[in-house]
DNA sequence: TGCCTATGTGGACGCCGTCCACATTTTCGA
DNA sequence: TCGAAAATGTGGACGGCGTCCACATAGGCA
């Protein structure tokens, strides 16, 4: 796969990124190695710094194409027109699910510092929206139906961001790893439920 | 600092560890660099392999004095005697500002699989208890109060530490770092609001 | 056609993790 | 008490990695 004739790649940009997805979804931000990239696409290494700076430059791109997969898996999910709070469901479950299944290109997607960079075009999805404009533009609806008081509405995001992340850690390398589905679902259920609460509810 | 006369070094381990954790402030899980750990220690690469398997070992050492130090810092935070909810605000404060005051030693403390064993001995804090063991306790504290409902005690403590974890990654590397103090507990406080809505609230 | 720039190659350096053989120190039982 | 055995540290080596420098080749453009 890796044998070419010409002496021009034609574009190894491109190739070299999805080599280092794919080193990223076998293990992770540190398996993304310049050199085995190269190797992967039939290339010498040096070649990889016409296109990166270095290293963490071609970890970076890296971590946009999987922030973009996420983005889609997350919009895969969702069918519109159904109601705002089923929608946010949707989202989350989107994201758990990504985290859960490709657990290695999830922690490339927010290594070092891949989460500053989470509303770039490049992290965009099928539609252009990241997965930060979705739960976005998800709270906005909830906004605009009324589930989701004005005065909760600041900074919800950071929350339901946070919470749905934080979830995710728990799920793929947390105490909550190696649980099987159901008790998985049962977990991110209640969890969703307290967030649900924490946007629409009242205090008690 | 590292010169030493006799040939056995006394307790070779725990230095190993200390400039570990002092590594991992530098820089990071990345920056934990076993030849430079035994560096300045003043010892061969090698003798490393007497007292860790391999350079995990070391990091996952590392990772639970990390999270010993988290879970004293909010041991810190903490005033016996105020309410409940008090308490949990306390704590949350406290992990955040470990998160924020030690980013890479907080990185350390999660890395790879440091979130798997969260609550051993090793990563107990001054008083013996671990961040989750604190949290729970809070929790608990909170239900016997009658603040916290029965029917939504089970999986908080899921809900509570993916909040707090996910608000400190978006604090440390995520969209979140570079606010201001003042700014950053706004954003904090909006958060812990709303978390306290999720656990004591009704749903809107 | 011939030059310039973009792109890929080859070789080298230093650092890292780790393995093996060896040296020294401590422990402990005959 | 003394010597064997276990524990601990040393030295040297190997392969892999990131990265630098000099060189080769291909395409575009005058």
């Amino acid at each position: 796969m890796a044998t070419r004739n010409t002496y021009r790649h034609g574009n190894l940009r491109h190739a070299l990124i999805a080599a280092g997805v794919e080193l990223a979804r076998e293990g992770g931000p540190d398996a993304v190695v310049l050199r085995e990239a190269t190797r992967r696409v039939g290339v010498a290494p040096n070649a990889a710094y016409r296109h990166f700076a270095d290293r963490r430059a071609l970890l970076a791109a890296v971590s946009q194409a999987g922030l973009a997969e996420l983005a889609r898996t997350m919009e895969r999910e969702l069918v519109t027109g159904s109601p705002a709070r089923a929608r946010l469901r949707a989202l989350t479950r989107g994201y758990l699910a990504f985290a859960q299944s490709e657990p290695g290109l999830f922690r490339a997607a927010f290594a070092t510092t891949g989460m500053a960079d989470t509303d770039t075009e490049e992290a965009a999805g099928a539609e252009g929206r990241t997965a930060y404009r979705l739960l976005s533009e998800a709270l906005d609806d909830l906004a605009a139906s009324g589930a989701l008081p004005p005065e909760h509405r600041p900074d919800a995001e950071y929350f339901v961001w946070s919470t749905v992340h934080g979830m995710a850690v728990l799920l793929t390398d947390g105490p909550l790893r190696g649980l099987r589905p159901p008790e998985a679902e049962e977990a991110e259920r209640r969890v969703m439920d307290a967030v649900e609460r924490g946007l629409c509810g009242t205090s008690g």
